[in-house]
RNA sequence: GGUCUGGUAGUUCAGUUGGUUAGAAUACAUGCCUGUCACGCAUGGGGUCGCGGGUUCGAGUCCCGUCCAGACCGCCA
């Protein structure tokens, strides 16, 4: 036998019990004549005593030789310590080994395998299998492994169906660049792996499954973040027989329900709601985060037309505050915020402030055109009061938000604003149906081209599609967009007209979706869904901005495997075996 | 496709205005140590300063190119 029991089981109950544990060496504390041995694997640490006169000399012997990480099965009796470690669950007891066994060998890791490394990224991608052992790693995996067990229990509690759809589908050209697989069979044709099993789950509600949901892979082709990967993993949903409120209702009450039974967090009431145009007027985002205030405050009539040529040109003035911080922020530091607008990525010209004075008085950088009246017209807008920051950026309508979003973001990190224990949900609802594409001039699916529009909207379809709204909504926490979903299309005329508003020809959206269109036409049920970014999920609940640490094997920020060593060249034959010639790279 | 940051011992980093033999911590090795638990103490080994080119009497340091990593913009229906 190996073991009897885990490294992070036995308790002081178990004194003088024989037992015998397997595991690798953490470290060992050689004191001469006292030998102490920590015993390491995935449920904790138990402390081996080795004592000189005690202990074989055979046995003293191997432990002196062993290293980090030898994997090792040692046989021995439970006692109590003579000095207690309160910091671990087993301190109260340690083993006295009668028998060691070296399983295996273990060359010197190249990183410390400890809960604060001195590995690098690098190093820990490339060995992954190392930082795996990790307290911090495993124990994101673990939660990962209890929120799709929590995901699970509700959805089964609510009758969904966990249904596997397939890997190698289709290709279209709508969306997301797809991952392709050429065919062996079929000369000089190509699968395409899913973005998402969006037409599978469709179909299913055809087919009259009603609740359809799974834990699903999903493949998109391109350039990642933090919070992307190449392939990542999404909780998609379906719902017959449903309107938005049914669907909001549901997952609202999973999102409720994983925070409950995963983070011990109750999320009290109904979470709030937004439209996408109130969220884009008052945050300048899609995906506002509202664990701190700093709305947007439109300016323009206070700051016009008095001589600020910056301002009077503007289409958009904007104001936001930040209470009682105005004597924190020197001159320095508005210069460092000046710089982080006017950075390429945000591209703002410059930064107005506007400071509201203990005395009642105002100090701004434009004083030379504006009064103390004016200035208090601005304070009075905001609601500012005494001690409190004004930041105003101005410009293009568009521009202006976008970088107003990133400042508002930035003062929130800087006055400690956005808690990672803190979380506040949020759905964002009647988003645009369409957006048009400047490069290619012509309209693309905001969210994707199976999105009902509204039906109050339907009449502007032919005349003003731009200003239709879908039945889609984003559930947003903290910033970042957890989750998303519409109620769709069910009927072959609007969607063939969806796709003729997206440019499609007849034969085009037949070719390519006409599957779909032909099940609309056999009893299709109304139905929407909704579709949850799981490591998305995982990172915010361990608490983490990047998604990478909540995957076991994750792509580094060029898309490659580096410890297997992916996307890698494949052989001669098999390229044939394709009918796949390779260009050199221009 | 673009912007920014970084690459120096196994590892994490420091390295001044370009100037002697490139340092620290940690890890590792050896020795001592009977209650340690980030054990302690002593000693020791360990460097293609990412790579290529240039400027210079002299480059880890400055310049150009390139590779790698990370963050971001574009992109992500």
């Amino acid at each position: 036998m190996l073991r009897t029991h885990t490294c992070g089981e036995l308790r002081i109950n178990a004194v003088n019990e024989e037992v015998i544990l397997s595991g690798w060496v953490q470290r060992t504390r050689d004191k001469g004549g006292l030998i102490w041995i920590d015993l390491r694997d995935r449920y904790g640490i138990t402390q081996i005593i080795l004592e000189e006169g005690e202990t074989t000399p055979q046995i003293l012997e191997t432990a002196r030789k062993l290293g980090r990480e030898f994997v090792i099965s040692v046989t021995g009796k439970v006692v109590e310590r003579q000095s207690k470690n309160p910091k671990i669950s087993t301190g109260d007891i340690e083993i006295r080994a009668t028998k060691m066994e070296v399983l295996n060998p273990a060359k010197l890791p190249p990183f410390t395998i400890e809960d604060t490394t001195d590995g690098g990224e690098d190093l820990r991608m490339k060995y992954r299998y190392l930082d795996l052992r990790r307290n911090p790693v495993r124990q994101n995996l673990e939660l990962r492994h209890r929120l799709a067990k929590a995901v699970r229990d509700y959805m089964d509690e609510h009758n969904f169906l966990e249904v596997e759809t397939p890997v190698l589908i289709k290709s279209t050209p709508e969306g997301a660049r797809d991952f392709v697989v050429p065919s062996r069979m079929h000369a000089g044709e190509f699968y395409a792996l899913p973005q998402s099993p969006q037409t599978f789950k469709q179909l299913l509600m055809v087919s009259g499954f009603d609740r359809y949901f799974q834990l699903v892979k999903c493949f998109r082709d391109e350039d990642l973040r933090a919070d992307r990967q190449p392939e990542f993993t999404q909780i998609d949903c379906e719902m017959a027989f449903v309107t938005q409120e049914d669907i909001l209702q549901t997952f609202e009450g999973l999102t409720k329900y994983l925070f409950e039974k995963v983070l011990q967090v109750p999320l009290s009431g109904a979470f709030p709601r937004m439209s996408y145009a109130d969220a884009m007027r008052l945050y300048g985002s899609d995906k506002p985060d509202i664990r701190f205030d700093m709305k947007f405050v439109e300016l323009n009539e206070v700051t016009q037309n008095k001589g600020f040529k910056v301002f009077d040109s503007a289409e958009l003035v904007l104001g936001i505050c930040a209470k009682g911080v105005a004597e924190n922020y020197s001159r320095k530091k508005l210069d460092a915020l000046t710089k982080f607008v006017k950075r390429p990525q945000i591209g703002a010209k410059g930064l107005v402030y506007l400071k509201c004075n203990k005395d009642g008085s105002f100090k701004s950088s434009v004083d030379k055109f504006y009064s103390q009246d004016d200035l208090k017209k601005w304070a009075d807008k905001l609601g500012a009061e005494v001690g409190d920051l004004i930041l105003v950026l101005s410009g293009e309508t568009n521009h202006t938000r976008k970088a107003m979003n990133e400042l508002r973001l930035e003062m929130g990190n800087q006055l400690g604003l956005r808690k990672n224990d803190d979380f506040k949900p949020l759905w964002v609802l009647d988003f645009p149906l369409l957006e048009w594409d400047q490069e290619t001039e012509r309209y693309h699916a905001m969210h994707h081209p199976f999105t009902s529009p509204k039906p109050e909207d339907m009449d502007k379809l032919e005349t003003n599609a731009g200003q239709v709204r879908a039945n889609a909504y984003d559930l947003v926490i903290n910033g970042t967009e957890m989750g998303g979903g519409s109620i769709r299309i069910h009927d072959r005329g609007i969607q063939e007209q969806m796709f003729n508003l997206l440019g499609f020809t007849e034969e085009e959206a037949k070719a390519q979706f006409g599957f779909l269109m032909d099940a609309f036409e056999y009893g299709a049920p109304p139905h929407g869904g909704i579709a949850f970014g799981f490591d998305r999920l995982c990172a915010l609940f361990g608490g983490q901005e990047t998604i990478r640490d909540f995957i076991a094997f994750p792509k580094n920020n060029a898309g490659k495997d580096v410890m297997i060593d992916t996307p890698s060249p494949i052989a001669a034959e098999q390229l044939d075996e394709l009918y796949l010639n390779i260009q050199e790279k221009k």
